[in-house]
DNA sequence: GCGGTGGTCTAATCTAGATTAGAAGAAGTG
DNA sequence: CACTTCTTCTAATCTAGATTAGACCACCGC
């Protein structure tokens, strides 16, 4: 029987190690999700990256889909929370604040590791029966951007011929696809930042030609 | 020895029957790509889409690989030509232009069967040597953007500002996403054209705010 | 209405990769 | 140190799914 994957065992004694040991198959398997997707991740490739035998996984996880299932929530989870935390320091107009959530966003997808990054292009791939189980995170993280465009939009800072909820896939959309080809030789991730912001904002913006 | 895929035997007449079966297989193949993805492709999955049994598809393939190799090849191949069919029409301004490519290229994704779809969501996922394989093609069809965009910056139509590169890919981004989340319940796909076309004309645009 | 060729099927085979069994190495406890 | 519990390993096992072998049927030209 795997231990629980005990909240408060992460800095040292008891169990320590363990809780090491288990991120590290978390992280792997993040890692590998984003270069071979849901069905071309395997098993032994996660352990090589996390340094353990195959079996060893099956300590901590009963099965390859419990593992990737953490992995993609792990991602989501932090995607979000790196964005709130953003907004939350964020005090200006609506639109300044879409500007920072795009940013935040970027760079969590770009740099903070393969989790988000995993996650964001894992999810369409799932099976149906284990994407349902993510979906209200889903959720959760794109009501966070509905508010925001919605704010933006009650303060006349937003196209009123925009429908709000396909404009805001749409802008999703653009942020999301940078990790397909965004590469740090590819030029600065200040600078695909900068780019992106303008796009969206301008995009969005009411005064128009 | 499958028989050499004769490009001139589509109506009637020796082997047709044959060429129909074919393109049916390649075009079960985009459609099983499409849900499941590279490495969730199964044979077994594209026959039963197509109608044959599994080991048909060896009579016209030499491998799975091979099989996925075309269909993408044909995804690839469909959306250039008709964004390029469109772009043909169309005169008007650079912006116009682009707006016309905006509007082809969705229509392609969304509607136009699973090949542009499939093609264009399973391509990050190829593994290394086979991706290579493609992307003279894929290069081909961004550089058509790379012109419009060119042209518009030529006109003065569009923000000195942005990197155009960064931007082309940050706007081809939103386009191909759409693939992700869109359905024809969610929204008309005019609906969706006519917002992407604002979003991305307002975005690149020289006059701003 | 016979021999050939194209096209498809059923019944193997073969392999990668998930999962399980059971042994064995640490690490903490008395 | 001897004991227990946690962690990981090596050596199976089991299964899905690609691929191959070889038979079978339909049509074509004669």
């Amino acid at each position: 029987m795997p231990p629980p994957p005990t909240p408060s065992s992460e800095g040292t004694g008891r169990g320590a190690k363990s809780a090491r040991t288990r991120r590290r198959v978390v992280d792997a398997a993040a890692h590998v999700l984003v270069r071979r997707g849901y069905a071309g991740t395997r098993l032994s490739d996660v352990a090589e990256v996390a340094q353990v035998q195959a079996p060893a996984i099956y300590y901590y996880f009963s099965s390859r889909d419990e593992l990737i299932e953490e992995a993609v929530a792990v991602g989501l989870a932090r995607a979000r929370t790196l964005v709130e935390e953003a907004l939350a320091e964020a005090n200006g107009s609506p639109l300044d604040r879409l500007r920072v959530a795009v940013a935040a966003h970027l760079s969590t997808l770009l740099t903070h590791s393969d989790h988000a990054r995993g996650a964001i292009r894992t999810v369409p791939q799932l099976p149906e029966s284990m994407r349902a189980r993510h979906r209200q995170a889903e959720r959760d993280y794109i009501d966070i951007w509905r508010g925001l465009v919605a704010d933006a939009r009650a303060a006349g800072e937003i196209d009123r011929d925009l429908e709000p909820g396909v404009a805001l896939m749409v802008v999703l959309g653009a942020l999301n696809w940078t990790a397909e080809w965004w590469d740090p030789e590819r030029g600065s991730l200040e600078g695909v930042i900068a780019t992106a912001q303008r796009l969206v904002v301008d995009g969005l913006s009411a005064d128009r030609s």
